[in-house]
DNA sequence: TATTGTTATACTCTATAACTATA
DNA sequence: TATAGTTATAGAGTATAACAATA
């Protein structure tokens, strides 16, 4: 039998027997997640999805998405650097972060400058408003969106798992 | 000063000093990180990446990407239930899930069903070729994609990490 | 010849409105 | 009227090729 005749074959199949349950109910609606609990890229995405949302509700009042907050910040930690460095640094295509320095330029937080010994390459500096609306995001980023996630897991908890993070992102 | 004038001065203003190095060098041509390494969306993101990459490639035998796999799975594991109710335990939007279900149902791994109770539903069913390429695929995962990752953090920091991921894609 | 920034382009994901057939 | 599946569509995000200016 490749593909059951009718639903009700279908359903009866397999259908978890009272008591059976391993994970979570079936009784309250709720489907069997199974192994998929055990996926760690699973989870893994769905916790990267939350944690952007809530990056963007608690940044919400300064309009600036994770991947914006990540330039300005690199740009004022690496002062002198080109496009090709700041994108690559980052994991952004240089064909893609055109756009993104764009929108970031003409709200006039950051600007591009021709490198003197090097014409072709552009220098990237943050503004006066640049620096101060990254000053305010830090602030927020830290303040509501940082310590709620401390205060889920507890610090300790929390410094474990970004360095677990940091170490798949770094060797796996 | 707003924006420098030249590309130099942008590039003497602040300027780590030797010796001021907190973390990644300068002098390897490495980037300063910063706060960023500090921020647990970045290195979130910058995991699930790698994750995702190594599944795909431990499981390109089966051509299955990520999400496809969590619908073999969830199929599995819950038959008898409609389009609907799959999709949005998987959080994937309704209207996205046609296409997605078009292809596995193309390839023979999957079929619609008319309910009939409701006539409106299509109940999905895993097909015997279906169960065969899911069964083949939780090995691939399992022996090659989940044991590198509990190789890299250990089995104890691997369980933690998912009980944390599972805990901020539930709670936060 | 190689590299920097750029344009054009395409493909995937995600998101919303609206249609149809059923209830 | 409400719901399930669907279509159409639009917007992000990501990927590659190729061009002009410069090295």
């Amino acid at each position: 039998m490749t593909v059951p005749k009718t639903a009700a074959d279908a359903a009866k199949v397999s259908r978890p027997v009272a008591g059976q349950d391993l994970d979570a109910s079936s009784d309250d609606g709720l489907l069997h997640l199974g192994e998929l609990s055990g996926l760690l890229g699973y989870s893994l995405k769905r916790a990267q999805l939350k944690v952007f949302e809530d990056f963007l509700r608690c940044v919400a009042p300064l309009q600036l998405t994770p991947a914006q907050f990540s330039v300005l910040l690199l740009l004022d930690q690496n002062p002198g650097r080109n496009q090709t460095e700041i994108a690559s640094t980052l994991g952004i295509l240089r064909p893609n972060f055109v756009a993104m320095l764009d929108a970031l330029e003409s709200r006039e937080l950051c600007a591009r400058m021709r490198s003197a010994s090097d014409r072709r390459s552009h220098i990237l500096v943050l503004t006066d408003k640049g620096r101060a609306v990254l000053a305010r995001a830090k602030k927020l980023v830290a303040n509501k969106h940082e310590a709620r996630l401390i205060e889920l897991l507890g610090p300790e908890n929390h410094a474990a798992l970004l360095e677990m993070l940091a170490k798949i992102a770094r060797e796996f």
